[in-house]
DNA sequence: TTTTAACTTGACATCATTTGTCAAATATAA
DNA sequence: TTATATTTGACAAATGATGTCAAGTTAAAA
């Protein structure tokens, strides 16, 4: 299983794009970039979205990865992990069915 | 469905608790108890544990209903909200195999 | 109704975390 | 070596989380 830090760098690497280059396009400095692709440091919402654009990448699918991702470091380390994601479902889909959508 | 802010205001009410002395008991103020039942705030991880003792709840079961309700406000908005959670759980099970415990 | 106690509200302060910059160090490769 | 790409770590700025406080409101007792 890949983290989105390692499927991100595989994918620049394979369309020969120079950290400075994605970096520039996602108006971060290269380092962070350097250090999301080694899951040093995470990316924003918005880094994702950008960098789904420039790598070609599915937005949907990458966001999916990013998110579930951050939500799976935040619970990993309780016993009772699988349980959260249990009960996270039916809460969302009481928020969902209660929500006013904007 | 209730929100871990009315189970909590639910249970001090039958306890015949005040605001004032359940906040105490986690030292914080009273005021931000007051929003945490109300869902004006969120609780913090060791608020939670102090008020399943007060209020003689389970601590896992009132910290799986906290953790689940954090992560569903998170994900609530988004369409593919319930593949986040897929993808979670298979995230999840990666990390705790390949997790070094302490 | 007046008084008292409980609760709520909102402005603000403090602190921690996140997100970023920068420049020097290191690695890679021409 | 020289040039280019990447990494590192110290630091700064912005954001969000957490808390205090005092005044306002509500509700119920006297």
């Amino acid at each position: 299983m890949k983290t989105v830090g390692q499927i991100i760098r595989a994918k620049r690497e394979n369309l020969g794009l120079l950290l400075r280059q994605v970096a520039s396009y996602l108006d971060i400095d290269q380092a962070i970039l350097s250090k999301i692709e080694r899951n040093e440091r995470k990316p924003t919402k918005d880094n994702i979205i950008k960098l789904a654009e420039i790598l070609e990448f599915d937005k949907e699918d990458l966001l999916v990865q990013y998110m579930s991702e951050k939500i799976a470091y935040e619970i990993a380390e309780e016993d009772y992990a699988s349980k959260v994601l249990k009960v996270a479902e039916q809460k969302v889909k009481y928020l969902k069915s209660n929500l006013i959508k904007n």
